[in-house]
DNA sequence: CCAAATTTGTGAAATAATTCTCATAAGTTA
DNA sequence: TAACTTATGAGAATTATTTCACAAATTTGG
């Protein structure tokens, strides 16, 4: 239904829609049931007449006079971002962060099924982690080729990154989180996104070093 | 010496800058000396002259007809963006996250000290963590009076991360890296970045749900 | 049932950010 | 040392994003 009409959509509103949602639903758990533009736009930091341009890409979800139903418009927004559905993911490099990964139960929550495993080390290769058998990264077109992941995961070294992001486009996956500290390639239909909190710590240090350009 | 010579610095430009750190970090661990904007763009997937506009903002850190030396380079902008000391943290909410970030060798290598854990659990509150004894976070105030910490980590649950920032804002803090799902409001002076995965994962799907608006 | 009060959705205006272009400086070679 | 090559730095042009302002739609109260 939410269908958008327009052409191009700008990175900024994504990434503020899903800063919609997560205000929304902690709303909601709160017993909120309606609530406008204005009073979300102060929770959110944004401005009121962004929430409502931001929405208009997509359709119309208020009420005139009214505001937003809550529920609703986080059925409309979820719906949106396609995130309504199943994604099934893999995840490739099962060190620290990845057997963390791998036990995050808010993945499934989340609808981000983590159906697979992968490390190129011969030691970690057969271990059991979270229910997945850690699998020979090689293997991951014949693996997915099963489970029809679309996603992947990197939480290698940074070495090892692109190399990771080379088996996951091969084996036909249209995204990647990264959370290796390094940049990756990859061809034009293949959407990265990377996870670095360090980068928030240096963007706080800047701010903190200099308060004036705030 | 980088000192900024202009008064507005656009955000964007201080996330890129963090990523240039990145990308040239892993050029000199691969032996590049010197590099031009040129490639160095293509690696960070930006504009080259992007770049140039970027660094610009603090000075001149080129040489015309050559390039940038990358230990150089990264000593400017590491400078620039204020990390080239030691900053003292302290976290707030010791679950998994929370044991996990303290447990996390990086922290202290990329200068960001972790001195103090705090949590409202009576019984995390004792418990020690990676050399740390989780203190009550009432506590806060008159432990960083001791410690002199100016970033704070909130990893609790979403609902007490408002309480966790309250505590943190009257302890003097000035910087909040939030990984709580929620937004979370604080003074003008006061900082926040908010980290997030799946705001990531939601920019994902959409991006693969409608890749014509790419 | 009408008038007043809200609050959305949207085109226009204002701001901001990015990319282009080129003069200028540095290095290199003969 | 002069001609040639390379690549920066900065202003101008372009493009993108945000904010404003208001007409249209809806509810509420008398």
């Amino acid at each position: 239904m939410p269908q958008q009409k327009s052409e191009h959509i700008p990175r900024a509103t994504i990434q503020r829609l899903a800063v919609y949602v997560q205000v929304l639903e902690n709303l909601q758990r709160e017993g909120t049931e309606v609530i406008s533009s204005e009073p979300l736009a102060k929770a959110c930091n944004v401005n009121a007449s962004q929430i409502r341009k931001d929405l208009a890409y997509f359709g119309e979800f208020g009420v005139r006079g009214v505001g937003y139903y809550v529920k609703n418009l986080i059925a409309s927004i979820t719906s949106a971002l396609g995130v309504d559905r199943e994604w099934r993911t893999v995840l490739v490099g099962v060190g620290n962060l990845g057997k963390a990964l791998l036990n995050h139960k808010e993945f499934r929550l989340r609808g981000f099924n983590i159906v697979g495993a992968f490390d190129c080390d011969p030691f970690k290769i057969g271990e059991e982690v979270s229910g997945l058998e850690v699998v020979c990264t090689k293997r991951l077109r014949e693996m997915i080729g099963d489970n029809g992941a679309e996603i992947g995961i990197i939480t290698t070294p940074p070495e090892r990154a692109q190399r990771a992001a080379n088996h996951l486009v091969e084996a036909g996956i249209n995204g990647i989180l990264n959370f290796a500290p390094s940049r990756i390639t990859v061809p034009d239909h293949v959407n990265v996104e990377y996870v670095d909190f360090f980068h928030h710590l240096y963007a706080l240090s800047f701010n903190i070093t200099h308060p004036n350009t705030k």
